[in-house]
DNA sequence: TAACGATGAGACAACGTTGTCACGAAATAT
DNA sequence: ATATTTCGTGACAACGTTGTCTCATCGTTA
C-alpha cells in the first residue's frame, strides 16, 4: 500500500479510502490511486485489515463435515457456499472422518484463523469438550446432529419422522415381517431413525421383538453381509428399511446376489444418484441437503449479524420418494 | 496475548516464545505461561503472526473447482486435504460453475486472503487474464485442464489415451458403427477425448464421417435427447462412447427407455458409484481423482517449499473397467 | 577477585491496515 | 469583509504478533 501511495503521490490513508470505497476523496485523486494500484497489481490484505478494523471480521467461516467427498456433505457444502458467497464469505472446509481428535484439532485450527463462524457436524460425545469456553460467543451452527453440552443452533432432518414414514409405507403395503439395518447407535441420527421406525411399527401392533434389527453397519460390505445373513434365516423379512446410504447399497448388493430384488421390499434413508435407474427403482426417504445447507448459512449469518435470540433447532422435513422397491408386496 | 502475559506476570515476548515453542524460557515460567493461557483459553492469532513473520505464510491455500458438490471434484478435494492437513494447511474451497467472472472474483478473493498457493480448474479461455501479474510467484497447480497463457504446473488425466482405449475396446468387440457423445468442445478435456476416440477409430480404418458425433451436451437431459435421436436414425450405432459422467447418465436413460440397454454397447468416461449395479454393469474409463488430488498437493507443497524448476504437466493414467455394457456384441 | 559467556527475559519496532484527529483550502453564510 | 462550515487529505496510533536488540543475573574460568 505504501508503494501505491508513493506512486500516486498521496498518503497511504487516501489509498485505503479509495480501496474501501470510502467517501471524501476527489475524483481526480481517486483515479490517480486506482491507476497506481492497477499498475502495481495491488490488492488489499484482508488479514491486516481485519486486524485493525473494529468488529474484526475475516469474512471466512469454518465448515466441518464427515468428509468433503461424501455426496450428502458436499451438497450441504455447496448450498452453504452459495448463500455465503453473496456476502463475500469464504469457506474453510475440512473432513472429520469420525475422529474426535480431528474434530478438536480442526476447531482449534479454525479458531486460530479467526473465522467469523463455524458450521459443524459434531462427532465427539460432547462438544463442550471440543469447543473452548472462549468461543461461546463465536457464531456456530450444528448440522445433521444436535450438539451436546453446549447451547447452539442446529439444523437437522426429521430423522424419526422420516423413518416412521418409511415404516408406515411398508405397513401400508401389507408387510408384517420387517428388518431394520442401521448405522451404529452411537450416532444420534441413527438412534433417531431406529426409534422412529420401531415406534411406528409398535403403534401398528408389531412388537419390536419380531423385527430383525441389525446395527453397527458402517459400510457397504458389513451391510451386505448382514443382509445376506438375515435373508438366509428361517423366517426372513419381507421388507427391509436401511437407515443410511452405504447400508442401502450393501442391502441392494445382497438382494441382487440372492436374486431377491423383486421379492423383498426395500426403503432406504437418503436419496442417491441413479436410484431410479435400478431395477426396481429404489424407494427412499430423501433428505434435503441443499435446504439444510441454506438454512444453516442463513442462521449463521443472522448470528454473525448479532442475532442473540435463544438457540433453536431447525428441522428440515424429509420426503418419501416412491420408485418401486418399497411398493413390492410381501412374498411369503 | 497481553492478558496472558499480565496474568502470568511476564512480558508478551515470553508468551510468544512459549506459544511457539521457542527455546530460552525456563521451565518454571513456561509452566506459568501455559497455565495462564489455558485459564484464559488463549489461542494464537495466525493472521497477526504471519503479518509480522518473515516468509509470511498463512498456512492456507485456495481450491477452485467446477463445483464442490461434483463427486469427481470433491474426491480431488478430499485427497488434497489429506495431504495438506499433515502440514497444518487449511483449504478454502469454492465453486466455479463454468463462470469465468466467478473464476476471476474467486482468484482475487484468495489473493486478498494471502493464501500460500492455489489449486485450480481453469475455465476462462486464458488464465493470464484471470491471474494478475503479481501472483506469478504464487505457487499454483492446475488440475484437470492445462492452463493457457501462463506457465504453471498441471495435473491431468490422459484424456486422449483413455478415450482411445475405449475406442479400441469397442472395436475389439466387433463394432464398426459408433457414436461419440461429448461435452462442449470449448472444454479442453472434451476436445482431447474426442480427438483420442476419433483418431483411434481412424487408425482402424473407420472414417470419422461415419461416426455419429454429438457435442455440446452439458447435462443429463440434453444427452438423453441426443441419444434418443441418434438411436432412432436410419443406421443407428451399435456402440456409444460418452465422454463424461452426466452424458453417460443421459445415454443410460435413453437406452433404458428404448429397452436397448442390452443391445447397444456403451463405454463412459468417468467412473461412478453403482456403475456395477446397473443392468448391465457400465464399462467405463475411470479417472483417479484421489491420485490427481494427491499429486497436485505434492506439487504445490514442493513449490511452496521453494522448488523453482520449470513447470511441468503431470499425467495420471486412466483405467478401463470392464463391467458388461462395453462388451456387448454389435446387433444389426 | 575480575573477566567472561551463557541464559532468561523484556523493550521496542515493524508487519499492512484502518480509526481518529487535525489541518489547510475552498465554499458558504452572516 | 469576516466567520463558519464543508471537503480533501495526511499524520499518527493501534490491532496482535514476532524479529532484533539489550540487559540483568548467574555460574564459570583465569
Amino acid at each position: 500500500m505504501r508503494h501505491v501511495a508513493a506512486l500516486a503521490g498521496v498518503g497511504i490513508k487516501t489509498v485505503s479510502r479509495v480501496m474501501n470505497d470510502e467517501p471524501g476523496v476527489s475524483e481526480a485523486t481517486r483515479q490517480r490511486v486506482l491507476q497506481a494500484s492497477q499498475q502495481l497489481n495491488y490488492q488489499l490484505d484482508m488479514a491486516a485489515g481485519s486486524l485493525r478494523r473494529s468488529g474484526r471480521q475475516t469474512l471466512s467461516i469454518g465448515l466441518l463435515l464427515p468428509s468433503v467427498a461424501n455426496p450428502f456433505s458436499s451438497e450441504i457444502h455447496r448450498a452453504l457456499e452459495d448463500t455465503l458467497s453473496e456476502r463475500g464469505i469464504a469457506v474453510f472446509a475440512a473432513s472429520l472422518d469420525d475422529n474426535p481428535e480431528r474434530e478438536k484439532a480442526l476447531v482449534a485450527a479454525f479458531l486460530g484463523r479467526r473465522v467469523d463462524g463455524m458450521v459443524l457436524t459434531p462427532i465427539a460425545r460432547s462438544q463442550a469438550y471440543v469447543i473452548p469456553e472462549h468461543s461461546r460467543d463465536l457464531p456456530m451452527v450444528f448440522i445433521d446432529r444436535e450438539p451436546v453440552g453446549i447451547e447452539a443452533d442446529a439444523v437437522v432432518t426429521d430423522n424419526a419422522a422420516g423413518a416412521a414414514r418409511a415404516a408406515a409405507h411398508l405397513l401400508g403395503h401389507g408387510h408384517t415381517r420387517l428388518a431394520y439395518f442401521g448405522d451404529t447407535p452411537d450416532i444420534q441420527t441413527a438412534r433417531e431413525r431406529r426409534r422412529g421406525f420401531l415406534e411406528q411399527l409398535g403403534q401398528a401392533g408389531i412388537p419390536t421383538s419380531t423385527v430383525s434389527v441389525r446395527e453397527g453397519l458402517r459400510d457397504v460390505e458389513s451391510a451386505r453381509l448382514a443382509a445376506r445373513a438375515v435373508l438366509a434365516s428361517d423366517e426372513p423379512p419381507t421388507a427391509i428399511f436401511s437407515s443410511q446410504n452405504l447400508v442401502t447399497f450393501g442391502v441392494m448388493r445382497a438382494l441382487k446376489e440372492l436374486d431377491a430384488s423383486r421379492r423383498v421390499a426395500l426403503v432406504g434413508f437418503d436419496d442417491f444418484a441413479l436410484a431410479d435407474m435400478m431395477d426396481p427403482g429404489i424407494t427412499v426417504i430423501a433428505q434435503h441437503p441443499e435446504r439444510i445447507g441454506r438454512l444453516a448459512a442463513e442462521r449463521l449469518l443472522a448470528r454473525i449479524d448479532g442475532d442473540d435470540g435463544a438457540p433453536r433447532t431447525y428441522v428440515v422435513p424429509s420426503e418419501l420418494i416412491v420408485r418401486g422397491s418399497g411398493e413390492l408386496p410381501p412374498s411369503y
